[in-house]
DNA sequence: CTGAAAGCGCTTACAG
DNA sequence: CTGAAAGCGCTTACAG
């Protein structure tokens, strides 16, 4: 490998002049300039990211953990995530190092990464990741409530509570007194913040939810998102007195739909269909269209980018910002 | 930020016994070991990847080069891409670098990113990336057909003509005679293919292609795929005489079928539909189903992966992967 | 089992 | 405008 070494000794000058060639941080003459891009051109040689970066303390380089279990998927609002994380970075310069390793309980395998700051996703209770980069004072933004949450710790989050109580309301005031809630899996903070807004609901309206109606996904049980609607339907129609289904995502949803053509139920007569939805486009393409609460993992994603950007350039920021969802009324219910 | 020298210092040992600690690359007595991870931990130390990774010369993370534009999105394919990319090497222990910053024509601002090899995607005609790329050295992969294809590069690539082949025969042999075919991006490898493939199977037939019945997606015209889908039937229909359509993906064809609704098409009596699929779930969730060609994003990215870090092994290694996609009937058509 | 020292390829204050 | 040298935080052959 050609290094800034090799250009220096050929083009007969010191390797901080080369090194001002390349980074423009001080002026050289043009002549100077000139010798040195047509000898490093000759070499194939190109700065060493590494090196530099070791140099001035800075990659450029965002992290994005979001821990990914040795053979499991990304989950749709995950890769939405991504997708929102990358073009705000990609927008202000910088780029996104995908850390989807699994969690290592050995600390001896944890490194200070080649990041400048980073998102993580998914946080978990008393989340021991938190304190670490803390600890090593990397900037942070969690993409979800930290639980507990800490004035210092900057996160965004959809307001999943409201959504659900919202939704919960809705349907109860249009006359359905039994729902099933298709939600996500049990361990996911968002899972809990909807759960207890759908309760609240119930609640006001002086009922109280019973357990046995709200389901959650699980990997083990379900091959997918749309399988886990499809089935949660055919084997609990008859069995619990549902007339609305509140499910995860849409494409739970979509199984929900097929399940509903087979057992010859029509939307939204028989059965009302609200999804939380974390796709832009696919709520509105289905037939009957979706009623769905309009989250976007990507608004999301590049939200948390903004603010991690500017934790960057000042490390006293905190941001602590609640994305609103809104529903969207179509024709599933 | 706490560095090897201070834990050595205050641990009493050298800095390359604090090394061995955490890198386990040449034993150390428990009890030092116990001492030195103490110490560690109560200074918050963790050893600096991007310092190790000058040292030892490799960073295991890999690159995945797809530029994006000032403000453009990320299309469901290249989604999709990174999904397998990143699984594949979470899988081996890797991580992946997404690079979506523009192309910079100053030479001056290219430098040999921290990583041990790079995915490239969408190569163009004579890409001098490639070039580059070989000339340091770096094991590399295209995902897409270089062109020229050159023997020494290691690419994957759908079977793209003649899957248009098997589909325009399809449909011809199904009496259709005049078929619209809503194109990807015209500046795309992907696009010509897939033209040469189905002017073949017309050509087959003694007929020849009409230029009009060709059209090509286009970011200025379309806010979106499915949109590109609704405003192509609804522009074009009774202008042409198509009776069956071939759409670049999934999301273009649900455009499709809200257009034929609207117009009260039915199909596949009045029209027929077949997509070019990259979503595994979807094109089995709409109504009426869709008649597909499987692709997938997700194994092109997966198998770019695998390739790559075979050829991270052995640097001598090249394959052209040809991923084979598969027509599949469903309802519509 | 452990240490001292050179080296990885850059950058940058200092001096001219 | 340019050079010599120290430094960024690690690893590793060599020696003991």
């Amino acid at each position: 490998m050609t290094t800034i070494h090799d250009v220096a000794k050929l083009a007969g000058v010191s390797k901080g002049t080369v090194s001002s060639v390349f980074s423009k941080k001080r002026p050289i003459s043009k002549e100077v300039t000139e010798r040195v891009l047509a000898i490093s051109k000759e070499l194939g040689y190109y700065p060493n990211h590494v090196a530099r970066s070791l140099a001035i303390k800075k990659t450029m380089i965002i992290g994005l953990r979001m821990p990914l279990g040795k053979d499991s998927s990304m989950s749709g609002f995950e890769i939405q995530m991504i997708s929102g994380v990358v073009k705000e970075c990609s927008k202000q310069g910088y780029r996104v190092l995908i850390d989807s390793l699994p969690e290592l309980d050995d600390v001896t395998q944890f490194s200070m990464d080649p990041v400048d700051g980073v998102i993580l996703l998914n946080p978990r209770k008393h989340d021991s990741r938190i304190a670490r980069y803390k600890q090593t004072s990397t900037p942070l933004v969690l993409v979800g409530r930290p639980d507990p949450v800490h004035e210092e710790i900057s996160y965004v989050d959809n307001n999943n509570k409201e959504l659900a109580y919202e939704v919960g309301q809705y349907l109860l005031e249009s006359g359905h007194t039994s729902i099933l809630f298709l939600n996500a899996a049990s361990d996911m903070t968002v899972a809990q913040d909807r759960r207890s807004g759908l309760a609240e609901a119930f609640q006001h309206k002086g009922i109280s939810l019973p357990p046995e109606s709200v389901l959650h996904y699980s990997r083990q049980l379900h091959t997918n998102a749309s399988d886990y609607g499809y089935e949660s339907i055919i084997h609990t129609y008859g069995k619990l007195p549902y007339t609305a289904v509140i499910t995860d995502t849409d494409r739970v949803a979509l199984g929900v739909l097929r399940a509903a053509r087979e057992l010859g139920l029509v939307i939204p007569d028989k059965l009302a269909v609200i999804a939380f939805s974390n796709d832009a486009t696919l709520a509105q393409e289905t037939t009957p269209s979706l009623t769905s609460v309009e989250l976007s993992a990507e608004i999301l994603g590049a939200e948390a980018a903004k603010i991690l950007l500017e934790i960057m350039q000042d490390s006293t920021i905190v941001h602590q910002r609640i994305v609103d969802a809104k529903l969207v009324f179509r024709e599933s219910c």
